[in-house]
DNA sequence: GGCGGCTTCTTGAAATTTGAACAAGCGACG
DNA sequence: CGTCGCTTGTTCAAATTTCAAGAAGCCGCC
């Protein structure tokens, strides 16, 4: 029954003001997730996940990427990257297939369809995250919020190699 | 066909800053709600939904809420909230009582057994937010996290009475 | 009283996500 | 060559979330 760090030591609760920080953290994070959400499932018919699946796969070279690949863009399993993009070929957005060089491999591949998809809804999208963001702080936020946040991914990043493996250091 | 605010006209893209901004924000964010949503799992046995739905009720008076409340306070639909009690009743950490001024009114009861639960958790789950996120910010940084956070969610709260019915002003 | 509109909460089905298990291919190494 | 360990992607079942109804009570008002 082992949780994490050190929590059967008296614990270091938040301050009033860390806990301040953090319930309009949270708060914020699931108002504007839920937004998009809402406004792309609205505009474009996907949840916003899907959606960034399909900008990934835009900006990749080929408008193509290996299954993994996306997966690890997207910040999602191999596993519901698997079903989610069973559920875009569905809906002819994007198309499957095989890696030549690797006959596991599947590369994901944006369609013509897709690519349409994003042209008409992009704008919207863009509107909504400037709206929602951008429109609402100074420039010396919209600068805080970037560092603060690449501070915040750099200590969850999925560990690299033998990072948690210090008999090998 | 209507899609976001006049996404027909020429869309005002990101500037480079900005997408670089919007891209560390959905990083960071993402892979802090995925480490928290396993921290919890692993450690308390359910989501951070879940935990932040006993959380309010352990704050509340009686340790019990009515459901609209507690959905709203935790920012989800009745819906789901129907169902997470659902699952924390088989839990046998929440307890639904009727209103007795309301007979169409539920109550959500934090238990012995669910005050227990937060108690054996709660200094995990708190040193985890910690080390994913004070821990590696300044003072000034939560002091500009909080109120561009607040700001953000102002900006998205379920609008007030009225807030979209401009000819009432 | 009782009707109409609203609020409260639940339900059931569909969609999505999770987590474990699996088939298949890769690649190094004896 | 073989086979062991690892990677790739999928699949299944269970859990969770969404969405569209729907049952029931409340409330104001005639």
């Amino acid at each position: 029954m082992n949780n994490a760090p050190d929590s059967a030591a008296a614990p270091r609760w938040l301050t009033a003001e860390e806990q301040h920080v953090w319930r309009a953290y949270l708060h914020a994070t699931t108002l504007l997730e839920d937004h998009l959400d809402r406004q792309l499932q609205r505009d474009a018919g996907m949840p916003h996940v899907y959606y960034g699946l399909l900008v990934g796969l835009a900006e990749a070279p080929r408008r193509r990427l290996r299954m993994t690949e996306l997966a690890m863009q997207a910040k999602i399993t191999r596993s519901r990257l698997s079903h989610a993009i069973a559920r875009l070929e569905k809906n002819g957005w994007v198309r499957r297939e095989d890696c030549p060089a690797d006959k596991r491999g599947q590369f994901a591949v944006l369609t013509d369809e897709g690519v349409e998809v994003l042209r008409r809804t992009a704008p919207g999208h863009v509107a909504a995250v400037r709206q929602a963001l951008f429109d609402r702080l100074s420039p010396e936020q919209q600068k805080a919020l970037g560092e603060i946040m690449e501070i915040v991914a750099e200590g969850l990043q999925p560990k690299e190699a033998g990072a948690d493996l210090p008999w090998l250091r």
